[in-house]
DNA sequence: ATGACGATTATGTATATACATATTGAAACG
DNA sequence: CGTTTCAATATGTATATACATAATCGTCAT
């Protein structure tokens, strides 16, 4: 991983984008602590040899940030660091896997279609009923079980499934490409083994296991719910904080 | 939580925001789905009966957000979901502990400070050695042990630290507001308790436990270590995914 | 056919300008 | 002395304009 180094003359990027990291980079290294009033716009202005409007551009680019507050008539501000949110990236397991140089298989344990019941209306957030279709399967990375997964598709939502086996490719990146934009919702914590779970991984009831449970949801309507459980050593969840770059 | 209804005439939104809107609504919906190429900023400009600049700013806010990708001389094409990222809320303990509606209270279990060894350097992502503080303590809710938190302060980077006993107060809070806008890494994963875990949690040994792992940076030098340790039933993670408001 | 080239087109960036709006500080007033 | 009023000021939003840049398409010569 080499950075390309900072060429002296790179005068590729924007004023724009010169005006927002200069900025960015005295926020986060302390030089304006929070508080510090920055300068005004026409400061700036007269700063960077640039209209207003391009200056106005990169200040609102990072007051939308969070990382300045903009008062009228008083000037713009440093903002303090607030709740720590930060972003987790949840990738395709078969991605996962395979960063690890490992072959990537699924294997479908279970499928089953049924008219929802209270408990699936429940995890899919539904309130009338309708069919859905219940699936239980295996990632493996290399020979060993990476994670078991236990999914709900709402078939009202996405008809199709219905006519999918899902033997060898699992509903996740099946769903993508045939869901437009979606909200989700997820949930992780700890849990220890059950038989099931013990049985499918291949590991002792009662050892810990790391649970992210995903609900899905599409123009307001509940998609699907999908439980993964990995085995804890298997998998460890990665979130980055980096100060928004605007 | 009523949220305010639509009114009719609601009419202080700016033009900018309502194009936006209108767009992400149109994508989110599905009635534009991926692939689909979006109006020209010239008809765009025509049927909101505004300025290219105001279109543009619009439609590169959008861009910046992931939702639609723009190709001159082709036009502007919603792009289809990608990975799945999600923003995960980390917020102060005491902040949940109150939100559950028990009463909170911090105690230190231990507190000493020491010149880093190998190990604490690899937690720090340290290169030199130096003095560190290491503290650890339990967050509790009401009666019960909440979360263990095993903690590493790099004095080099907040030498006030040394003078703190963190009796009664926890580090973080105490570090927010000292540091100026960080990065952090953090790192989510189940482990079975062992003898110290299990003994300060009052949970049995190998029982299942939420970890969470927080390395800080501010200014590219190594701030604190932390590591919070939740007994499975105590804690679930909610993390949210929402295509980007722009 | 094939490839080179130039015209066309949509977006990218920047400017100068205008007026709206919220807020502050000071002057005017009771 | 407290309150009201008003002008000054920094930001918020929008316009018309200009030129740059990348990609595409059709034309033309080979």
């Amino acid at each position: 991983m080499v950075e390309p180094t900072d060429m002296e003359d790179s005068e590729t990027v924007s004023l724009h984008q010169r005006i927002l990291s200069d900025i960015r980079e005295k926020i986060l290294s302390g030089t304006w602590a929070p508080g510090h009033r920055i300068p005004f716009e026409h400061e700036l202005t007269a700063e960077y040899k640039c209209s207003r409007m391009t200056v106005n551009k990169a200040l609102s680019q990072l007051a939308k940030a969070g990382l300045i507050e903009r008062r009228r008539r008083s000037g713009s501000f440093v903002r303090r660091p607030q709740s720590q949110a930060a972003v987790l990236e949840l990738h395709d397991i078969r991605i996962e896997v395979e960063a690890l140089g490992l072959p990537y298989r699924y294997e479908r344990l279970e499928r089953l279609q049924r008219r929802s019941n209270a408990g699936d209306r429940a995890l899919l957030g539904l309130s009338t009923a309708g069919s859905v279709l219940r699936l239980e399967g295996l990632h493996f990375a290399g020979e060993r079980p990476f994670a078991f997964e236990q999914r709900l598709i709402n078939l009202s939502a996405v008809a199709e499934a219905g006519d999918e086996a899902f033997l060898e490719i699992a509903a996740g990146p099946w769903l993508i490409g045939r869901v437009p934009w979606s909200e989700a919702e997820h949930r992780i914590r700890a849990m220890a083994a059950d038989e099931t779970i013990a049985d499918a991984l291949d590991i002792d009831p009662g050892a810990p296991c790391l649970v992210v449970e995903r609900r899905t949801w599409s123009a307001e309507h509940p998609v699907t719910h999908v439980r993964f459980i990995y085995p804890a050593e298997s998998h460890t969840l990665v979130a980055r904080f980096t100060p928004s770059q605007g």
